[in-house]
DNA sequence: AGCCAGGCCCAAC
DNA sequence: GTTGGGCATGGC
C-alpha cells in the first residue's frame, strides 16, 4: 500500500482543519490521524511532527488532487499576520483554531452537502451524507475496514425520485437535492468549474449559486468559500452570530452590519478569517 | 420532553 | 424588499 510523507509542513493541524465545519466526511482515528473519502479516494491522513502522511495516495494523486485539496500552496502564516495586524480581536480566535486551512473541495459534493446542512446539525448531516454516499455513490473498495464509496454524482441523484432518498432520511431537504441535481445536469459540469476562475466576481458566482434550489445566502456562501475559491465569502449562521456577537458585541440579527463589518475589516480573505472565528465559538469554552 | 441545528421556501405584506 | 410561518429529522 503506498503512501506520501510531506515534510515540514507549516499552519496545518488536523483537528482544526476537519472540525472547522467546511467537510463532512472525514473521521477521527483514536491515534488523533483522520480517514476520509474526497476526490473518489479514500485515505488516512496523519501528521507527526512536522511531516504529513497520506496512506493509500501516490505523488501522482498528491499533485493530480492533494495539494490542492490541502491548500498546500497558500501561505497561511502571513494571512494570518495580516488578520492580527488588521483587527486586535481576531487573535484569539487563530491562536485556538491556528492549524485552520481551507480545503478546496468539490464543487458539486459542496453544493448537496451543504444543502443538507441546512438547519441541521452536524452529526445528523455527516449521517445524511454517508447514507447518499453507500446508497448511491460508487464503491471505492474497501479501506481500514470499511467499504468506502464515492460522493453519488449529478446524473444519478437527477434520476431519482424523493422516494428513493428516503432511506437517507433528508426530510423536506430531499426535494430539494433532487431538483439541484437536474438543474446542475442541465447546465454542465463546466458551467461550475468556471466560477472558480479569479475572473469571476463573489457577486457573479453568488447570483449563479443562488439559482440553485434550496440554496439560501448562507449557504451560497459556504458553497462559494468552499469549493469556488472565493476567499471573501462570509458565511453567517447561528454560531457566527454568537461569536459575533460576543466578540464584537453585534446584535445577533444584524447579519448586514456583520457582513459589512467582515468586509471592511478582513477584506478578500474574510472568509478564512470566518473560519477561524467559527472553530473558536465551537470548541472554546468561552468565558 | 422540548428546544435546537452551519436556513430555505413561499406567501403576505 | 422585508418579514414570518412552516418545515423533516433526530442530537442533546
Amino acid at each position: 500500500m503506498s503512501r506520501i510523507v510531506l515534510d515540514e509542513v507549516k499552519d496545518f493541524n488536523l483537528e482544526h482543519i476537519f472540525d472547522c465545519g467546511q467537510c463532512f466526511r472525514w473521521n477521527a482515528e483514536d491515534d488523533g490521524s483522520y480517514t476520509g473519502v474526497a476526490g473518489g479516494r479514500a485515505v488516512n491522513v496523519a501528521l507527526s511532527g512536522k511531516s504529513l502522511v497520506i496512506d493509500n495516495a501516490t505523488s501522482d494523486d498528491f499533485e493530480e488532487f492533494w495539494r490542492d485539496y490541502f491548500d498546500m500552496d497558500t501561505d497561511y502564516g502571513k494571512i494570518k499576520d495580516a488578520l492580527r495586524a488588521q483587527d486586535p480581536v481576531i487573535g484569539k480566535a487563530i491562536d485556538e483554531g491556528e492549524g485552520i486551512r481551507l480545503l478546496d473541495q468539490e464543487i458539486w459534493e459542496t453544493i448537496i452537502s451543504f444543502i443538507i446542512s441546512a438547519n441541521n446539525n452536524i452529526p445528523r448531516i455527516k449521517g445524511c451524507i454517508e447514507s447518499l454516499c453507500e446508497n448511491f455513490g460508487e464503491k471505492i473498495g474497501r479501506y481500514r475496514g470499511k467499504t468506502r464509496y464515492a460522493f453519488p454524482t449529478a446524473q444519478k441523484l437527477a434520476s431519482l425520485t424523493t422516494d428513493d432518498l428516503v432511506p437517507c432520511r433528508l426530510g423536506y431537504r430531499a426535494k430539494y437535492i433532487i431538483n439541484t441535481a437536474k438543474m446542475y445536469t442541465k447546465l454542465g459540469d463546466k458551467y461550475f468549474e468556471e466560477l472558480k476562475g479569479e475572473d469571476v466576481s463573489y457577486e457573479d458566482a453568488f447570483k449563479k449559486i443562488s439559482q440553485l434550489q434550496g440554496v439560501g445566502p448562507k449557504v451560497a456562501n459556504c458553497i462559494l468559500l468552499f469549493s469556488l475559491k472565493k476567499r471573501d465569502a462570509f458565511p453567517i449562521d447561528v454560531w457566527m452570530k454568537k461569536v459575533m456577537n460576543h466578540l464584537y458585541g453585534f446584535e445577533e440579527e444584524d447579519v448586514k452590519g456583520m457582513e459589512k463589518f467582515a468586509s471592511e475589516t478582513f477584506g478578500d480573505v474574510a472568509g478564512i478569517a470566518q473560519q477561524y472565528l467559527f472553530y473558536y465559538m465551537r470548541n472554546k469554552a468561552l468565558d
